[in-house]
DNA sequence: CTAGGGTTAG
């Protein structure tokens, strides 16, 4: 709670440092004035509605070095003065959550004969940021095939009557939110006009903004042409990167967008741009994707010549395709290389080496690397076990997978969806079935949520052992949380494969 | 702290 107000103020000050900065840059503008000035009124009247309880959280630090042994009373008001803040803010999540709910409800009435302007309007419901999110939020959950052009008439609908309302604004966060519910609709051409609207008003275009184009087309023209606008564009804030191609690299490198990451390197180079570290790791792993390991091996020793040593990432790539190789020897060698370069192998290189010594089917090696890492005094994590565990199904092994799986108990490492995804699938493919079920049992008597993909890893190797009832009653409990109704044709449809 | 590891999928 704490740590979420500090964050709260400092964004807070910092778009007030922000406002006032632009206001004397922009001063010719009207436009410019009348909207930082209602942005800054808001911020004062959040300030004082607030009651600055932020402020007195910092205080709080400052005199409680200043008054040891001083002034009890002093404390206690504080405290009762910070409770009184926890409480106010838990209610006002409270509050806004219900507006929310009620907000939807209105909307959901919407059609011919219904305002639901002047419904929404006679809700009297005070409308924030976090209101706005949360309705936003609301629809793009429920949002599928069927409905997904009411949805965006719903959410449009509520966005224009929400950014009219009076000491509010919307923020880059409910822009994204509104741009995703169009995405879902391939509402193109609205999509541009907001990132347009976006930019009109100041609003720093991110990663993120980014992000949610570039998955939105499927079309490698138009991803280009999303690509060649965020380059290009000045409200672009591509923090914590160098320049704006940077950033767009590492949003496609999280996308798996292997061609356009070549594409994009291209204009780099054509732009005159020097790759640094960053560039060179993304392109490379781009090219192992694309298969083009010579490529690789040339701009490995391209980067060594322009003064860019291979860095932990670098040899994160290198131990990866080893591994893929199955070169465990080679692997050792390079494990060195790095200690000798003052860079430690961590959790992270060894999961990574071990996950592609088990694809190229070398489970000596993958149990060599894993007591190593062990021995290194590196603590295997969640991930690692279930990349071993995984790694012993694949070779056959379901008791070593079992005993991982236990040995990641006795060491106190709570196993996640990934865990129990491959520990379901291995014991379905190990035949045991009844096991299988409990297993999903247990992750949710655990409180760990099953995903969609449980459901279908469980759901398919039912149907395919010709387990009809026990399969639908995985589905029955599936549609019975309700979250995954709207997929059950993905399950149909691998049936009839 | 702020680029990194995982459910083989078409």
């Amino acid at each position: 709670m704490l740590s979420i107000a500090q964050i709260d103020h400092r964004f807070v000050q910092s778009i007030f440092c922000f406002c006032g900065i632009s206001r004397s840059i922009c001063s010719t503008s009207n436009g410019f004035i009348d909207g930082f000035q209602r942005i800054e009124k808001y911020l004062i009247d959040y300030r004082k509605s607030s009651n600055c309880d932020t402020v007195s959280d910092e205080n709080q630090e400052e005199e409680s070095v200043d008054s040891v042994g001083t002034s009890g009373r002093y404390e206690e008001e504080e405290e009762e003065h910070h409770q009184q803040n926890v409480f106010n803010r838990s209610s006002f999540l409270r509050n806004t959550k219900n507006a929310a709910a009620m907000a939807l409800k209105v909307l959901q009435q919407d059609g011919p004969g219904f305002d639901a302007r002047s419904a929404l309007d006679n809700l009297e419901i005070q409308v924030s940021g976090l209101l706005v999110r949360e309705v936003l939020i609301g629809i793009l959950k429920n949002i599928n095939q069927a409905n997904r052009e009411r949805c965006v008439k719903l959410g449009y609908k509520f966005f224009i009557w929400s950014g009219q309302k009076q000491d509010y604004n919307h923020t880059v966060n409910t822009y994204h939110l509104i741009m995703q519910i169009f995405a879902e609709s391939q509402e193109y051409k609205a999509m541009w006009r907001l990132l347009d609207e976006m930019t009109e008003k100041g609003y720093p275009v991110t990663s993120r903004t980014f992000n949610i184009f570039i998955c939105s087309c499927g079309e490698a023209g138009i991803a280009k042409k999303v690509v060649e606008r965020f380059i290009k564009s000045n409200s672009f804030n591509f923090r914590p990167f160098k320049h704006s191609f940077n950033a767009i690299l590492h949003s496609l490198h999280a996308i798996k967008h292997y061609n356009l990451i070549e594409w994009v390197y291209q204009q780099m180079l054509a732009d005159g741009r020097q790759p640094d570290t960053l560039t060179y790791n993304i392109i490379m792993y781009a090219k192992y994707r694309l298969g083009r390991l010579d490529q690789f091996h040339s701009l490995f020793d391209e980067m060594g010549r322009n003064g860019f040593p291979p860095d932990l990432h670098t040899f994160n790539i290198l131990l990866h395709i080893y591994g893929r190789a199955n070169k465990p020897a080679e692997a050792v060698v390079h494990l060195s290389m790095m200690k000798e370069a003052g860079i430690e192998p961590n959790v992270l290189h060894f999961t990574n080496l071990i996950d592609a010594l088990s694809r190229a089917g070398n489970m000596d090696a993958c149990k060599y690397f894993f007591d190593l890492m062990v021995e290194q005094g590196c603590e295997p994590d969640v991930v690692a076990y279930t990349v071993m565990i995984n790694a012993h199904i694949a070779g056959g092994q379901f008791e070593k997978a079992e005993e991982m799986f236990s040995d990641m108990f006795d060491n106190g490492k709570i196993p996640n969806v990934y865990t129990y995804n491959t520990m379901i699938r291995g014991l379905c493919m190990a035949g045991k079935f009844e096991y299988a079920c409990l297993m999903l049992k247990e992750m949710e008597s655990r409180g760990c949520n099953p995903n969609f993909l449980v459901y279908k890893t469980l759901v398919s190797f039912l149907k395919n052992a010709g387990k009809v009832f026990e399969a639908n009653e995985v589905i029955k409990g599936m549609v019975e949380k309700g979250q995954y109704g709207h997929l059950l044709k993905r399950i149909k449809k691998y049936k009839r494969c």
